[in-house]
DNA sequence: CAACCGGTTTTGGTTAACCAATTTTGGTTT
DNA sequence: AAACCAAAATTGGTTAACCAAAACCGGTTG
């Protein structure tokens, strides 16, 4: 067995946290039809003594749960089912328990296809100011690469500053999840070649020209051709 | 000034919440200098008593932040700042704290990106499964609205099946995250009109179309159609 | 009969205490 | 002086206890 492998079928090993053996359980009370939309959910005193476990890894469920809008606690009342139908709030609970960011071909898909659309969106809303600060992260990556120093902070650091000029928040927070696993599966990997800096060099260039001349479509198109380099790369160092 | 007005300003009043306020000061110490990448921080207690705050907030803050990347915990050994320049740690953190859903239009935004491409690699790799679960939700939404009924839980499981026929659990759960609050939005503003309905029956019957011929370009363009036809009466509701 | 008032209970919010494992440390031995 | 070992302090993990506010309920009053 490969490395690699070995190191994989240790995580899919580890033990399911409390919080997510509760949502587990709070999932089958739904499914079962002992817990309906609207519904109260017992006081989470309660809720701890019947799981056996303390009230805190409740409530970290309740938190979690409630961040994806399926549960609604009102202080001094009670926790309770969101209206949703039966059928989404299991679809959604399934989605949630099996929720990681270990995959990382997946996340590097979604990366791909969230940056294209932020380097569209930066090309068409980005001020002067933000432009000031995409130039100067991608000057600072530059220096970095010319002194043959690692450069990817530096480089993490340019698609922060797009995705800040696209002036979503959603969007920008969204990215913002994906980056610190991307950048520890690319230092895990170790995919950053020798040449690899000074072709991206190039792309980092294409990407902020076009987005000072706030060419949505090229902006898009550099920022793919970018990522499809590192997807190359990556695919290059995995399959030997 | 109006209610929507009202409730928006009273949203943007409400308190911080301690954990934002420690995540605020654990961002001053990195900062200043204080914390340095790399570092361990102070013990749980340490920090609670020096912020005048429960541990449990403390733990809290860490927990999201351990989220994003930013801080690794080991237990019975400490929490230590991940390597990320000050400068990437400081971005971050400033956006983390920014972040919240309830800009609507940075939701649909986001929404209408994302599932354009989910639309597209669902049409790409759905297998026969996946495209029956699509079409039987196309049906239950049909029926619903058929009946008159409300129908927006069915519209979203559509969406949330399509999500899952992609293969990304990344992408799935990020669409998993606007979902509830594109709901909650949508049904505060009241924007499901009565012709509404029938539109978006037509609009869900080509994307499930392109998506069975595995026509990636249709599905794309059916689900952005769609979408813009959400977004037009979304507007015309808001600009009465 | 209905509305209201006061105390009691229950709620989530918050803090303090306890636990096992780890690390540190000081002294002992080689 | 270096290596080692055991005791003590420190760590995050976990649980229990306390708090104020909201909800509930029974009795009283208009």
């Amino acid at each position: 067995m490969e490395t690699s492998d070995l190191i994989h079928s240790i995580k899919s090993i580890e033990f399911e946290s409390p919080t997510d053996r509760i949502i587990q359980q709070l999932k089958q009370l739904i499914v079962s039809g002992q817990l309906k939309p609207g519904d109260r959910l017992p006081a989470e005193r309660v809720l701890a003594e019947k799981l056996g476990v303390g009230r805190s890894y409740v409530r970290e469920a309740i938190r979690k749960l409630e961040f994806f809008g399926l549960l609604k606690t009102s202080p001094q009342s009670g926790t309770y089912v969101s209206g949703y139908s039966i059928k989404m709030i299991e679809g959604v609970l399934s989605d949630i328990i099996n929720f990681n960011k270990d995959d990382f071909s997946a996340l590097i898909e979604a990366r791909y296809y969230m940056e294209i659309n932020a380097a569209r969106l930066a090309a068409m809303r980005r001020t002067d100011e933000d432009l000031a600060l995409i130039r100067s992260a991608v000057e600072d990556y530059d220096n970095k690469i010319n002194n043959k120093e690692d450069a990817i902070q530096e480089d993490m650091f340019i698609h922060l500053r797009i995705a800040n000029a696209t002036k979503n928040p959603v969007f920008e927070s969204m990215l913002l999840m994906l980056l610190p696993d991307i950048i520890r599966n690319i230092v895990e990997k170790k995919i950053c070649g020798d040449n690899r800096g000074i072709k991206a060099m190039t792309g980092h260039r294409e990407i902020l020209q076009a987005i000072a001349d706030q060419d949505a479509d090229a902006a898009a198109g550099a920022m793919a051709a970018h990522l499809d380099d590192i997807f190359t790369t990556t695919n290059n160092h995995l399959l030997p």
